[in-house]
DNA sequence: CTATCGATTAACCAAGTGGTTAATTGACAC
DNA sequence: GTGTCAATTAACCACTTGGTTAATCGATAG
């Protein structure tokens, strides 16, 4: 399985893990070594190196030599298609978002005492 | 590993197959019958019934029993919290395609006949 | 009651993942 | 040259993943 996976897939992939999450998120801020990238977790060398591999595959990021170190920089290109193909369901989560203030506004506008059987369904629009 | 994942990580990893953002793409013109979404793809029914897990663990989907039927429906709410999340690195893409637009500009500009030795490398802004 | 149909569960398999420790490479400092 | 530091590679392990086939379950049709 997982041939010649998709860019996206592999975007995705990479951005699946809390890790290499927090990794981008510290090169957000600027460029670092891979020893400074790997000080605020508590695992070894080797785990981070495979992380940062991951995060090269998908192109996240770029590695450069600098005598023994090698300094890593964000590219954020991939995260701009990941992006655009969520972007395609805005309209369905900002539905979601209609459904649930129309639902707390029905609620609030019989405020009956009702002790409430469970958690607050969001209604379906169903026609 | 992976032990109880935050919902991030259960997010960005549905998302991250082929086939399971087929399914997402269908879902968003409409809800569908198990039997409907498994009917573009090459795969075996309970392959078809593993991916709608995934999807329902990551509550980007939900499932309601009409007789002998399963019909689906999205819910796009978990795929907001990604956008969001990738929201925050815009600027960083953003910057990637100033710096391409420029190397662009800059290579017209300089119309010589240099036969280019390989792919255009975006040339950093660095301060 | 029996057969069938939609869907899931069970059991299995190959490959991938995230981690480990130990060994290796390359560059610098004595 | 020797030692050491930054980082990667190698070899291994437990667990997950995406797929399979076979068996099961529930509802409907005859």
């Amino acid at each position: 399985m997982a041939h010649t996976q998709d860019m996206l897939s592999i975007t995705f992939a990479a951005l699946a893990d809390p890790t290499r999450r927090a990794i981008l998120t510290r090169l957000a801020r600027g460029e670092a070594t891979v020893g400074e990238l790997g000080e605020p977790f508590d695992i070894s060398a080797p785990a981070i190196s495979k992380h940062l591999r991951v995060l090269e595959g998908a192109g996240l990021i770029e590695r450069e030599v600098d005598a023994r170190w090698r300094i890593c920089r964000l590219r954020a290109e991939p995260m701009h298609d990941a992006h655009d193909w969520l972007e395609a369901y805005r309209r369905h989560w900002e539905d979601s978002l209609d459904r649930l203030v129309e639902f707390v506004e029905q609620t609030h506008r019989a405020e009956a005492k009702k002790p409430g059987s469970g958690a607050p369904r969001v209604p379906r629009k169903k026609p």
